[in-house]
DNA sequence: AGGAAGATCTACT
DNA sequence: GTAGATCTTCCTA
């Protein structure tokens, strides 16, 4: 039962993405308590990558991918928020996109925020996520930690894995940066 | 002001 | 499973 710390962001996006699969996402309302298992991620890196958010150089809302490892970036895309984790080597720029949890505790809550009462579509997305996690842009800039009320604990949870291109992106790397758990109900698609 | 956006929901063939 | 409409936020590449 360990919290994951700035050290563990602070590798190649990549590989973050690949070890926060089977994670547990932690996430604390006043007395109420909900987590989910990670079960799908996506990696982007900076100006290199075409699908990446950073592609562009920095910006005013792309801005966090070049700061410390272990913060919290969030966007909007649709009207749906993204949550995001920063991560990347010494010096360069990237983020981890959390995809789909499966929920493990406070799931009545979950189905309250979200407003559905199908399990199987509450968190299967990045959007429906953070819905359901009550995570918007108050978060963005903040560190995972117990203080800002959200943080990924490791239960040692080892999970067979599968990669694919990322999902809606316009133009991809040749390199697949999508990992989901295999024989996961919430995976999302 | 206009448009794009890494999505979601609904309503179907 | 796929198609089309649409929720809002943030941009002007």
């Amino acid at each position: 039962m360990v919290i994951l710390k700035k050290d563990f962001f602070k590798r190649n996006p990549k590989l973050v993405a690949i070890e926060l699969l089977g994670k547990i996402l932690v996430r604390k309302i006043d007395e109420k308590v909900l987590e989910g298992m990670i079960v799908e991620t996506e990696a982007y890196f900076g100006q290199e990558d075409p699908a990446s958010r950073a592609y562009y150089g920095k910006k005013n809302y792309n801005k966090e991918m070049w700061e410390e490892p272990g913060k919290i970036f969030i966007y909007n895309v649709h009207n749906n928020w993204m949550f995001n984790i920063v991560a990347h080597e010494n010096g360069k720029v990237g983020a981890v996109l959390i995809r789909a949890v499966h929920p493990l505790k406070g799931i009545e809550e979950m189905m309250r925020n979200r407003g559905v009462g199908d399990i199987r579509n509450l968190t299967n997305g990045p959007g429906k996520l953070a819905r359901a996690f009550k995570i918007g842009k108050s978060f963005n800039g903040k560190f995972l930690s117990p203080q800002t009320s959200i943080y990924i604990e490791d239960r040692g949870i080892k999970l067979t894995f599968k990669s694919s291109h990322r999902i809606g992106v316009r133009k991809d790397l040749k390199e697949k940066l999508r990992f989901f758990v295999v024989n996961d109900e919430f995976v999302s698609r």
